[in-house]
DNA sequence: TTAATCAGTACTTAATTGGTACCATTTGCT
DNA sequence: AGCAAATGGTACCAATTAAGTACTGATTAA
């Protein structure tokens, strides 16, 4: 129902290996293997979370990343931010707004950043830690918003 | 940094127009001239929304949609759920994760329901009145969210 | 000096979204 | 009965965006 990109998928994957790796650096080849994840996609998504502060950066042998904070420090926000950038969730809410010509027709607008802010609070208050803990308090494959979504929307599985 | 599509963002437009009809069945065309949206977009997520059963529709002359119940039993989420289907926040999240050749490697597969849920949470703690009341308590172009972001996330703008 | 590693950018391809068009069905009005 | 105003359904195209790849440069430890 709302979508995040693979790339910040990918992103807290190599983020809970950084979390587990207990502030040694590890390069990026290595977390690929680890994870399974493409080399090249795993690269460019260590630098952007390196150039967002998230990771320091060690070049050279014996070189790799790390967290720049503890990983009780570090939010869902923080991470999804740092990929995705600052595209806020309808066009509405960021700064072209001025230009947009629905604007004196548009009811709702004033109320987008409530929304943008109820989300943004709901993935600042999930950290590191707790993504890299393996034993989650549900069964791997219960999805329950999932269900929610299939049982209401009939007919229009995508 | 998350996005919904421009149907649903339409589809909370329309469906405040129609709260703010007050039960009087409303066309497709009159609404989309309302809010200048295009028309057979406006059909077009009117039909979705009737079929998620959040509005009724009566065919004919002098028909049109009405909401089907009132404005405080319609959350966001109902809206934006109905109109992008169940599609879940990462791939990992819907029924395809059997099929997930990373699963043994995903160390954060079981927290993402925790995530959605939280997202859902947020979205259905926001009702179709209040999306509807003008009067929004910040004045209309201050975008907490996309400000916070954009002061994050430095030199990486879209 | 050499190999490992990060840094940056440009590019290609695939998927998704936004939007349109068309025709069928229903219903009220004259 | 017939017409016009509506919704219902589906298929389709074009534009945008995302996913992934390739290549070249810069830095560092051994």
């Amino acid at each position: 129902m709302i979508r995040i990109t693979r790339e910040a998928d990918y992103g807290i994957v190599l983020m809970t290996a950084l979390a587990q790796a207990e502030g040694q650096p590890r390069s990026a080849a290595l977390l690929a293997q680890q994870r399974r994840l493409p080399l090249p996609m795993v690269s460019k998504i260590l630098k952007a979370l390196a150039r967002a502060n998230l990771l320091t950066s060690q070049r050279g042998v014996q070189g790799g990343y790390q967290l720049a904070r503890p990983a009780t420090a570090i939010s869902a926000a923080d991470i999804i931010g740092a990929l995705e950038g600052p595209i806020a969730i309808t066009e509405c809410s960021d700064e072209s707004h001025d230009g947009c010509v629905r604007q004196d027709h548009c009811e709702v607008s004033g109320h987008w950043p409530r929304i943008n802010q109820a989300i943004h609070a709901a993935l600042q208050s999930i950290n590191l830690l707790e993504m890299s803990r393996p034993d989650p308090l549900q069964p791997l494959h219960f999805h329950p918003l999932h269900r929610a979504m299939t049982t209401q929307v009939i007919g229009r599985l995508i």
